[in-house]
DNA sequence: GTCTATAATTTGATAGAC
DNA sequence: GTCTATCAAATTATAGAC
């Protein structure tokens, strides 16, 4: 049974958009990129998803998903809070040597349109939150690991050099 | 005497640039946007930067160079070097209330024309070696600091709330 | 659900007059 | 150094056949 009312098209077609605005951010892909990575003509990824902002929308709202349950996976199966966090986001840089989806969002956060930058707000205010009560964080604390493990993918990004994660975020704890 | 040999219209046209650039992306302005916001026609910006990729340059360049010198300032002045270039940070926030420039540049870094990825790269390998130089900082702790302020910058702009800067950075020394 | 065709706009860039 | 005019390409989005 699958966990959600979308079509296996429709998955296909997030897939290929949070690959691209991952890389290029939300003006940096464009309807016919997607539709050639799909395989498919730009006027069915409409059929799919209306507008860019709607689309944009949903790949923001089912990474914030994702991200949550392996963060929550993980420390179910005992691994400390602090420590799921940092292995979820290099997890998301190693295997696909991409920026976080909502941080390079985000970082353009005043020039989205309204529910996509809702969207990426959404992901720092509920990982906040969770590290908060997980951790059993101040907001202090949660924001200062938020930021570290964000800029940490920024500039292993800018420097395409995957290894500069693993020394910025050493001994998080 | 002024320091370099640019035109007051390359400065103005470098400033309104930059501005886009911080908002949107290097893929979110475009050279009518800047011509507009300087009073010119899109044409007269190529005559002072060819390609959008020699303008972004330009403004990477121009950037480093003077969050450089504020810093440098900033320690000659008696502050010490993680609060100086915590103080540089934040003034960039605080003023425009927008990303940093090389940071949403080295976000989309793999996406970027090779000159302009380049300059954005440059900015950080500059800023970690200055830290461990003047800081007596080794390559991890230089990393872990930059990321934070990064990802702070990132986190308060995703947020619209510019304290969050100020929480996730209190205490770094 | 996918296609062809197309509308309306924007883009980076160039030619040439002044 | 700035302008008008223009080009070729790309953009988001829609209409309608199948």
């Amino acid at each position: 049974m699958s966990e959600t009312s979308m079509s296996d098209r429709s998955e296909t077609i997030l897939d290929a958009a949070e690959q691209r605005i991952r890389l290029a951010g939300y003006s940096g892909f464009s309807f016919r990129e997607i539709a050639a990575d799909v395989g498919v003509k730009s006027s069915s990824v409409h059929h799919h998803f209306p507008t860019k902002e709607a689309l944009a929308a949903a790949v923001a709202r089912r990474y914030t998903e994702r991200f949550e349950k392996v963060v929550e996976k993980d420390i179910k199966a005992g691994t400390k809070p602090i420590e799921a966090w940092r292995r979820a986001f290099r997890q998301a840089l190693v295997q696909d040597r991409r920026m976080c989806l909502c941080g390079i969002l985000g970082a353009a956060s005043a020039d989205l349109p309204p529910e996509v930058a809702r969207e990426a707000k959404r992901f720092f205010e509920r990982g906040l939150n969770s590290l908060k009560q997980t951790a059993s964080l101040s907001s202090r604390a949660a924001l200062r690991l938020f930021a570290t493990l964000e800029g940490a993918m920024l500039v292993a990004t800018s420097l395409d050099d995957v290894s500069a994660f693993d020394e910025a975020t050493a001994d998080l704890g």
